[in-house]
Parts: C-alpha cells; structure tokens; sequence
DNA sequence: TGTATTCATTGATGATTGTCAATACAATTG
DNA sequence: CAATTGTATTGACAATCATCAATGAATACA
C-alpha cells in the first residue's frame, strides 16, 4: 500500500522559498502598497519632487487622521521618508525600495 | 478673512495620483503579495519552472485547503497561472507581471 | 464499476484592517 | 502667553482576511 514513488509528481527536495523572516518584512512593503488609497498617496509623493500632507487630502479624498495613518505605514515599511519643516510634514518616495523588495523575492530563482 | 495665500504649503493643482479604477487593480496585484505565505507559494513557483500544489503544503507548512485558497488569490491577481495535467495542477509565475504593476505605480513621475 | 487521490469549496472563527470623530501634541504667529 | 494651524494618536466599529475541519468534485487506476 502506498509507498509508491512511481506516480508521484513530488520530488524528494522542495524548494525552500524565502526564509520566514524575511517574507514578513517583504509582506510588509507589499501591504504597504496593497491599498487603493496608499498606492494614491505612493503615487502622488512619487509624481512630485517632495509633498506634504496637507496636500493629499484632497486627491485621495480621505480624512486626515486617515491620510496620517497611510504615511505612517507606508514609511514604516521604508517606501517613503517624512521630513518635519516646521507645521508641515514632507514626505519623499525612497528611491529603489519597492523594486529591492520586488527583486528580493526571486533571488535565487533562474532568471528568465 | 483668512483667503492668505503666503504662508501655505499647498500648491494650487494638486497631483491626481493614479486612477480610482487602476488603484484598485493595482492594489489586488499587492495584496497578493501582502501575505508571508504566499510569498512563500510564490517564491517556489519562481524557483521552479513549474510546481504543482502538493509541492507546496511541506515548505509552507500549511493546509491543503489553505494552499488552494492562496494560490487561487496569486491566480486572480494575474500572478500566477496554473494548468491542470491529470490530478495534479501545475503552477507557473507569469514573468514581467509583478513588476509591470510597480511600474505602472509611477507611469508618470519623473525619472530619478 | 468502485476506490483512492488531488484539488476546490463551504462554513465557521479569531485576527487584522480601513475609516472617522474626538482629542492630544507640536510649532508658528500675534 | 494665548490663539491658530498642521499632524499624530486614541477609541470604536464595520469589513475583510487567514486558517482549518468537513465536504464535494474530478481524475486516475484496478
């Protein structure tokens, strides 16, 4: 019964994927980005040179405790960086982050 | 009164950002790679030329109704495309799309 | 035809999340 | 110092999600 090794499709060695630790930060960045309104704000920071908050209420249409809880997820996920200039806040997209991040997840996988 | 237009940050045309409906694909592309375990799934796909599912309960170390429900969001998000050959459904990454999606974040913004 | 196997679906549950009103904090201005 | 303005935090609530046990559907094999 069983034990037969013919009609598997498994192999004996499964890739191991990504180590545990590291999909929880790269899950992290792609959280960052997997809301509609986060990728409006991504986008807007990313289409200027530096904006502030102030400045994204109104594109994205949303509250500014929520325009404050998106920034705030999205820098700690490293995507963007504030800048305290007196009242304002100015936030400026993180060159590369989003592409290290994307790039991490084939490391060891043959390229194409 | 107020109507001062000196000491504000704002700008008078303020970037749109992305598309509402575009956000919202964009953002199901992101939310698919929001999770650590299908990072994981996914990973092994791209480690692998083709994969199929029972390949992937070990490495992951989660249930088979688990595994589906995830690859099936991987699937939908046009991330991944499975095949069904006999028993076994065989999964293969879609090349270009993850990195189609960051690029089409910033369609518009000014090249570094 | 019947049995075993692989994958998908359903139902249920605990956890996470997006949102806003209210409030607190910080910094400029009078 | 007091008032004003931009931002952050808290609390609460509805919605979504990840997970698994149980079950169903489809395919291969005897």
């Amino acid at each position: 019964m069983a034990a037969a090794d013919d009609n598997l499709c498994c192999v004996d060695s499964v890739p191991r994927g990504i180590d545990e630790d590291q999909a929880a930060v790269l899950s992290a960045v792609f959280s960052a980005l997997a809301d509609p309104v986060r990728l409006q704000i991504y986008a807007c920071i990313a289409a200027t040179e530096e904006i502030c908050s102030c400045n994204l209420e109104v594109p994205v249409g949303k509250s500014q405790p929520t325009i404050s809880h998106h920034t705030a997820k999205l820098a700690s996920a490293g995507l963007i960086v504030g800048e305290r200039r007196g009242r304002w806040m100015w936030w400026r997209v993180v060159p590369g982050m989003a592409e290290a991040s994307l790039h991490a997840i084939r490391a060891f996988a043959p390229s194409p």
